[in-house]
DNA sequence: GTCTATAGTGCGATAGAC
DNA sequence: GTCTATCGCACTATAGAC
């Protein structure tokens, strides 16, 4: 029986949450079916009678935890205050939502971990997230005639570049005590390259 | 006996050469000693002779690679040219190492990927390169005092962090053909930005 | 060579829906 | 009663660390 049209979406729902718990603990390959089941609490026939194989749950997990948490960031932005307003908002959302969540860290870790043997689910996240960004902040920046920019989507991606620059080296690479940042200096010094 | 005062090191660099290959390709979890072994042209046996176990192999791949390849960038740069010069310098030299380079591609994906496991690798790639990199842009910065920055440090981490964001959403998440951006543009743009 | 872990399967039992 | 989802468990075959 086809996943889609399961009449038990609850175990599905369990499933899934258990194999992202795994997942993101122990990566593809770490992952063994019988741990994902025992964290789901179910049964492994319920697994493989709702997913394909090994790879077909994690597709499916990722591709949950990528929608679920990634669509929504610019829902509560004031887009219509100066643009160091907005700017500011939008980078402290980011790293706020970000920098305090071990999950997304773990995320993070897993889809540019798999991404060669997954390339799918990259793209997938990509467009979830960065592209979404990216697309909203270009459109915004090109409004703001005020600040001169000769290419608004290269600024959106300098602006995106450093906060995922940031993310990368202090939180997913361990690097606050290597190479030690103050979130506020960057942020304002971000703010203050752009829009000067 | 310690690696270090191993009297084979022909035989160790070859089995790091071949685990190279391998983790390269199929990260911690995904390879098998016996592959190793196969790609090494070596016996298991003198694998464990040269090292404790598959993680302590691991480890000193992953540390051969970091040093090998990433302490010398700006060895051939000219750091007395006007800063519009030495920037763009020093960005294309990044992004043409990288970019063309798979080899790299997979070893970001690996550092990454395993950083949740293995912290200190990642610790040690931050130190071998983006701390080499960020400290030399940060004197560099520091001492153009024509370019006004009230903070070079947070400066060369837009810098940096912009290249970083480019080749992680481009080569690393396959998002050439979802978020396309030519890489000139972005430069350009990165310099304007900040000499401005 | 040894021992353990793992992906995936088969089957009988159970419990609930109708 | 029948049907279906699930469970629990034994089982195979394979692969991998050492």
């Amino acid at each position: 029986m086809s996943p889609i049209l399961n009449p038990h979406p609850t175990k599905r729902e369990q499933i899934l949450n258990g194999a992202t718990e795994i997942f993101l603990q122990q990566g593809y390959e770490g992952a063994s079916m019988d741990r994902v089941a025992a964290q789901a609490g179910v049964s492994k026939n319920t697994i493989y009678s709702h997913f394909q194989d090994k790879e077909g749950l994690f597709k499916a997990t990722i591709e949950q935890v990528t929608e679920k948490r990634f669509q929504i960031i610019f829902g509560s932005l004031t887009l219509s205050n100066p643009p160091a307003t907005v700017l500011r908002e939008i980078a402290e959302k980011i790293l706020e939502m970000v920098c305090h969540d071990d999950e997304y860290i773990a995320f993070l870790r897993l889809i540019v971990g798999e991404s060669g043997r997954f390339p799918e689910l990259a793209q997938k996240f990509l467009h979830c997230l960065p592209h979404k960004v990216l697309n909203t902040l270009t459109q915004y920046l090109a409004q703001q005639s005020d600040l001169h920019l000769s290419h608004p989507e290269a600024t959106a991606r300098i602006f995106m570049g450093t906060l995922m620059g940031y993310i990368m080296t202090q939180k997913v690479l361990h690097g606050e005590t290597i190479i030690p940042m103050e979130q506020q200096i960057l942020i304002d010094n971000l703010i203050e390259i752009i829009t000067a």
